[in-house]
DNA sequence: TCAAGCGTTTGACATTAATCAATTGAAGCG
DNA sequence: CGCTTCAATTGATTAATGTCAAACGCTTGA
């Protein structure tokens, strides 16, 4: 691999505190490969050959049962995605697709299987990762069973807005993929950004403004426990 | 601890394979406690002070938001639960209470912590865990997120079904919490297991029979991705 | 510039699920 | 035993969401 990407991928946590030999033994076996749009980068079911690391672009998570197709989650940079199937051996869960031009960097998962016994600060970093990994999909949990689908937009809103800290929103995908993500029919979310729009939402394209940040936290009632992204 | 009950806890995945000095340093900081049924155990949003470990009984793990409340997982012995809590130190998102008289394992998260940046097999004992536990839940939302109610139960009942090997399963809690888990009401769980009885399912009280697997399997359509409880 | 293609929106309708109210049924207790 | 209590069931209704078809509008490329 290229020594430029290192320092992108040693500034990721996963990788920050651990031993300069070993990092720069797990980044030997590695390589970084560049990727046109919509393509393929792994199906659910196939076995987990490499831990996957995306650098610029982003990556789409999906899954799919009885041809039906559901966005389970985005990956944007610079950081890593299928890590518990890598730890486990075991196969993929969900599908990964590139929604943009990207590039990825791919880390052979028994060298990370390896690295992990004898460098207990990639290991503390590994759980940490792992950790949030579980707590992002417990909250996701949460938002689909105790919400309606109004709420959850309202609240997607929301997060999106403490992100950036603006009050306009570039939904940076198809509403089709966010409608998807949120468990609901591209039809249905159109509806329900109208029916936002008492509280002050209103469309332009892929910009959403929130008109009144107050009005809409009424209405979508956003929990520490549900819509915090750091813990 | 009464020595008594280390020798359940060492027999999990999560204590079996660490050193025995690190073991025994980990139960003279714990303790065991009995609850008698439908005692709060934690609530969600406290901070994270014990590993809980379930010895005997059975724990529900439950979450609130707005005056509703949502059933998330049943934990039977023995095993843990809030294992990426005490990881994080950061607080729970799911609150947890004794199904019935319950006898419970509490070991201090910061042992827990400490020791996991000493003991490499203990780290990945932890993180096999996580990853595990990480896997459950993805599974839990492709179900939510791709299946209807009625297959949502149809895959339930095929699960336990794979579990316990009979084909009348005991569903061992109350309907209103297995509709719940399920992500649906009481009424509907209700209709839903006659919407079953064209493909054999028949319910006594709390034993449901299925009369021919291969019957429901063709309509619930199991996945290895979803319903394999190992991988 | 125009036409094609595709994502989005809209409206009508069907399906699914939730709600409300009433009834049934089973377990616990005096 | 009979009463109480609460879960479970049932039916009627409403609300939410999905489906289908058509129209719209933006982007792309000849």
């Amino acid at each position: 691999m290229p020594e430029s990407h290192h320092a992108d991928i040693r500034r990721l946590d996963l990788f920050a505190e651990m031993e300069e030999s070993n990092f720069k033994a797990l980044m030997r076996g590695s390589y970084v490969q560049n990727f046109p749009q919509r393509i393929e980068l792994i199906m659910e079911g196939e076995t987990s050959d490499f831990l996957h690391v995306v650098l610029s672009g982003s990556v789409d998570l999906y899954s799919c049962w009885n041809n039906q197709e559901t966005s389970m989650a985005t990956i944007r940079p610079v950081s890593t995605f299928i890590l518990a199937a890598t730890i486990k051996d075991a196969p993929y869960l969900m599908s990964a697709r590139t929604l943009e031009k990207s590039r990825i960097a791919l880390i052979p998962s028994q060298d990370v299987r390896a690295i992990f016994d004898t460098d207990a600060a990639f290991a503390r970093a590994i759980v940490n990762e792992l950790a949030q990994c579980y707590r992002t999909v417990v909250k996701n949990t949460k938002d689909l069973k105790l919400r309606s689908s109004l709420e959850r937009l309202a609240n997607y809103l929301l997060r999106q807005h403490n992100k950036t800290g603006s009050s306009v929103i570039d939904l940076s995908m198809e509403k089709r993929r966010l409608a998807s993500f949120l468990g609901m029919t591209p039809e249905n979310l159109s509806r329900a950004f109208k029916g936002l729009s008492p509280f002050g939402v209103t469309v332009s394209g892929s910009q959403i403004k929130i008109g009144d940040v107050e009005t809409l936290e009424a209405f979508a009632k956003p929990s520490v426990l549900i819509d915090n992204m750091q813990s």
